[in-house]
DNA sequence: CAGGTAGCAATACAAACGTATGGTTCAGCA
DNA sequence: TGCTGAACCATACGTTTGTATTGCTACCTG
């Protein structure tokens, strides 16, 4: 047998510029010969893991979804203790809003290939599968937080958790084009969890923002 | 001078063409001959409306924007009287959200420019204005139903028809990607509209389907 | 009725694209 | 030590792309 690479490292560094470029020139700017240059290797052997275009396009976006699956539970697992239900969708929220660079790479990314996913079927189901993840993350927040009485229990969970999703992932094209900062979008979430979560201790919602001055 | 045409008509024979094309196949797949032939024009004759690809798409997604607000004015003209804000808010919603066809095409084409608008900033300021419209439509009818009680008057109008447009908005690529059906995107404004509109005449809120079977 | 110009159509063109092909190199087993 | 096949690289091919160019036609104006 003859030299042994790491096939997996190889792609990756590929996905990884298509990346960069999506995220600068949008999806439809990327090109095979950009991917390779972007990513410091020759095209050919961009052709050579690859066979197609769109098998690299889907790779790329197969890698973004594990990639940020991973920073998601990473970045949950490193909360102080005891990590409310509230705080853990806040948490996902600032995960999701892009308010660094790379957060920005990311979503710009996302975005493109949700986009690209409503004409191309084979993306259709990798979006769909992710959604459905968060989805029931957030499920199971959402019930965490009722069990705790901090969430009327008489509400779906499934119903909340997907309206709380949807704020979530509505708020990421607005930051994107620039309707909105990342603070905003944040305090959108904010005021959304205060409407859904009643205080600590209390029976009826506080209202306003949630840091009393 | 020689022989007049409709410019205008022109135009958006054309725009019309852009849109079935973006909605089939995506923003990335449009060719200025694709758009000739779709039209049944020539490129000859596309060419002298418009100098670049840029004014076409530019062009196509304004005027996607201006038809857009024409039909949602006529349709929130044409309800039953009186109209409630929660029915105002619930009408936008159903425009919004792709159930039909044509609405699907729509929904498919604005989405497709708001992620072009992500990397190509000459859209963006489309995009805004016309969420900025939006945003107000929506706030004005938060602060009617809070005027009429239906609505608590603790909470920031604007805040509140921010998280109300995020969730429709957030809706729209769900149902493009086959993610919810137009029935259950509709289904999730409306839970989120039980959260936010106290039932007419009781105190507290009433929670379930608003429909009692 | 003359003629000038708007309204096209046809074609040309260079660039960029995805993909195919042929060859070179060299690690690793026999 | 030789040789086989994986790992490339370079280049070529045919298409498609946006845009430029050229020229014809017919209508409105003077």
């Amino acid at each position: 047998m003859p030299r042994k690479v790491d096939h997996e490292q190889r792609r990756r560094r590929i996905a990884e510029a298509v990346w960069t470029i999506v995220a600068l020139r949008g999806l439809e700017a990327v090109s095979l010969r950009d991917i390779a240059a972007e990513a410091g290797v020759s095209l050919g052997q961009v052709q050579h893991y690859f066979r197609t275009k769109e098998q690299v396009l889907r790779y790329a976006g197969q890698r973004l979804v594990e990639l940020a699956g991973e920073e998601l539970r990473r970045s949950l697992a490193a909360r102080p203790e005891p990590p409310s239900p509230r705080s853990t969708i806040r948490a996902i929220a600032e995960q999701t809003v892009p308010a660094t660079p790379e957060r920005r790479l990311g979503a710009a990314v996302w975005y493109a290939f949700v986009t690209r996913a409503v004409t191309a079927p084979e993306l259709a189901a990798l979006i769909r599968e992710a959604w459905a993840g968060t989805h029931a993350l957030i499920t199971d927040e959402v019930r965490a937080a009722q069990r705790a009485r901090q969430v009327a229990t008489g509400l779906d969970p499934a119903e909340l958790a997907a309206t709380l999703q949807t704020v979530v992932d509505g708020l990421v094209p607005q930051v994107l084009v620039g309707y909105r900062t990342p603070a905003e979008a944040l305090a959108v979430v904010d005021r959304h969890l205060d409407l859904v979560f009643r205080p600590a201790g209390r029976p009826t919602a506080r209202l306003g923002g949630e840091a009393p001055r």
